[in-house]
DNA sequence: TAGACGTGGTC
DNA sequence: TGACCAAGTCT
């Protein structure tokens, strides 16, 4: 074994048998493999999503589609209400059509190459799957790995662009034996240790090996060109009541929040659109105030319409009001109900 | 390659 | 308060 390698993986290794995470989808330590099921699950809900956010939603899951059998027969409307809150709508769709592709091959994929196949399986997800559940030596790079490894050789090329470099440096320090334990060694590091802003080198296994760490300035790594500014849209939602319901439709299979419940909304534009696209003729009444949610690439100001029909329309779900939370809402129409339902 | 695609937490 | 950030993928 190199010596560059040793340097990096022996104390990295010895560090996360002591200091590992113990979490609901995990092995202990030493384990060569794991369940590709929980592996699979876990891995697609903690794409840019945070741990707390996911253990609840992950132990949900496992209870009510404890296989991926299970999930593969699930109903669509009830999964995607099961995701809901979570983000990234995506990722559900995907989600139980991967489930189904397994089911129907009788077994996930063992490999890398086998597994980055499957409908919302990329290139990381492939390669932590393959390393963590199989123990392929695959080489799994996410935004903590790529941050440590940017540290670690101070790597000057801004990402995305140096995401190369980076890959290159930790095919590099991958090691044969205990490839999956490495990857969540090396994720755990950048949660705890190396973080984005105060990295707590003192505390850190690597720091004598670390070229950022010695350049006295190990925060700056990994540099990132500037983000665009957010844009600015407006829109209305419209909250149909009508004995105790009120009017839910389902967004369009794909593009923002696709395939979700929904309140009716007309377009989100650069000027506020009013009354455009109500769901039907009503009287409507603009509630006091606005709804203000921030996606990754705008930010909506959302004014509020309240109507009450006069009589059931069919294009789309009456829910009871008094159990909106089982709609399984997206969090932008969540809030958006909650305030009409406290101003209306 | 760059933009679409959610949400909640942190400082 | 707002900008940044999180176990990315798809087109």
């Amino acid at each position: 074994m190199p010596a560059k390698l040793r340097s990096i993986t022996e104390p990295l290794l010895k560090w996360y048998d002591r200091h590992h995470r113990t979490l609901p989808w995990r092995s202990p330590p030493g384990e060569p493999r794991a369940d590709p099921y929980r592996v699979w699950l876990s891995e697609i809900m903690l794409q840019q999503t945070t741990v707390a956010a996911v253990k609840p939603k992950f132990e949900a899951f496992l209870a009510r589609w404890p296989s991926v059998e299970a999930l593969a027969a699930a109903q669509d409307a009830d999964l995607m209400a099961a995701w809901a809150g979570l983000g990234y709508y995506a990722r559900a769709r995907n989600l139980i059509a991967c489930a189904r592709v397994v089911t129907a091959a009788g077994a996930f994929p063992e490999t890398e190459e086998g597994l980055r196949a499957l409908p919302g399986v990329g290139a990381y997800t492939a390669a932590a799957v393959a390393a963590i559940a199989f123990g392929e030596q695959a080489t799994v790079v996410d935004a903590n790995v790529a941050r440590v490894a940017a540290r670690l050789f101070a790597i000057e090329t801004p990402l995305p662009a140096g995401m190369a470099a980076i890959r290159e440096v930790v095919a590099e320090i991958t090691p044969a034996d205990r490839p999956g334990d490495f990857a969540q060694a090396m994720m755990d590091l950048g949660s705890a240790v190396c973080t984005p802003r105060a990295p707590a080198c003192l505390a850190c296994p690597l720091s004598a090996a670390c070229v950022g760490y010695a350049s006295g300035a190990p925060e700056t790594y990994p540099t990132k060109l500037a983000k665009a500014a957010k844009p600015q849209r407006y829109g209305t939602i419209f909250w149909l009541e009508d004995r105790g319901a009120v009017l839910l439709v389902r967004r369009p299979p794909k593009g923002l929040l696709g395939g979700m419940r929904a309140l009716p909304t007309g377009p989100w534009a650069a000027e506020p659109p009013g009354l455009a696209n109500a769901p039907e003729a009503a009287e409507w009444r603009m509630l006091d105030g606005t709804v203000v949610h921030v996606f990754t690439h705008f930010r909506l100001e959302l004014a509020l319409a309240v109507g009450t029909a006069q009589r059931h329309s069919n294009a789309g779900e009456w829910w009871p009001i008094a159990d909106l939370d089982s709609a399984g809402l997206p969090t932008v129409f969540a809030k958006a109900a909650a305030a009409c339902r406290r101003a209306r």
